[in-house]
DNA sequence: ATAAATTAAATTGTGTACAATCTAATTGTT
DNA sequence: AACAATTAGATTGTACACAATTTAATTTAT
């Protein structure tokens, strides 16, 4: 019985995860171009075209950012004019997101993104679906 | 019939991989801190535990990064005397990266790193193996 | 044989990512 | 009330990640 070798990289689930997240976010980045906006800032603002309005920390939790790498990202979106940065008027620790016409108009230019990044990814439907699943429960366990 | 949201986070592939691949990335980190090496470096090493010397288009090849990623990279694993850096005599354009003997005694170390990440990551064997094969499956097609 | 094209790394510039620390606001405790 | 503890963001420092450009070596075409 052959045993196999632990430390190949062909033979860890990281490896695979990690180039496959970024070949995909490759694929979106013509895509995003078009719209200026990177793959950060577009997940950021489908948080907004979803929520409206939403605090760093909890935007943080959804993407799984923290405020290290947001601040600087929701600075730019800012200066884009898509987002609004107001600190709470109850808590002045919160800072609330908001998002502007401006940002709320961009969702038109973006909304065939996905149906396009899905055109080039390699799946059926249903193997697409399989590997959804299986993420979704290693994301579950942390 | 309901029509999915294709804008949202939750309905698209790349965030779960995206997410997933941070997460899992971050499993390793205490386990690396060990031996003083990220996560970038640590693939890298992988690759050389393997091939014991490779140029640095062909690695960048393998791991998915370029030259502008790993310079920096291959000049901080040779600072930490893991491996070496020479320029191929028959053409010069190319450098081939050289594991060490502190490289290769590292592997050791290495060892039951797989094995420590895989026990928290909340899949059967079976699940495991599937999601493997998915992967690569997309990553195929690129 | 030499100019043009190609190739491999390195460099430069922008944008994450994240740990660690800092600051200011709020809450809890005595 | 007053001080300690907690919390939310911002800041700092290190390390990728990658597009675009540059440099030097080699190959191709004339």
């Amino acid at each position: 019985m052959e045993k196999l070798d632990g430390l190949k990289l062909e033979n860890q689930l990281c490896f695979p995860l990690y180039a496959c997240s970024k070949e995909i976010i490759r694929r979106y980045k013509p895509l995003l171009n078009e719209l200026d906006l990177t793959y950060t800032q577009y997940i950021t603002m489908m948080v907004l075209w979803d929520k409206k309005e939403i605090n760093v920390k909890t935007l943080g939790e959804k993407i799984f950012l923290d405020s290290g790498t947001l601040t600087p990202v929701l600075k730019k979106l800012e200066s884009k004019g898509y987002i609004e940065r107001n600190r709470a008027s109850d808590d002045e620790r919160n800072l609330i997101i908001t998002i502007t016409k401006k940002g709320e108009n961009l969702r038109n230019k973006a909304k065939n993104i996905p149906q396009k990044v899905g055109k080039c990814v390699n799946l059926s439907e249903k193997e697409a679906m399989e590997l959804y699943k299986l993420l979704y429960k290693v994301l579950g366990k942390f």
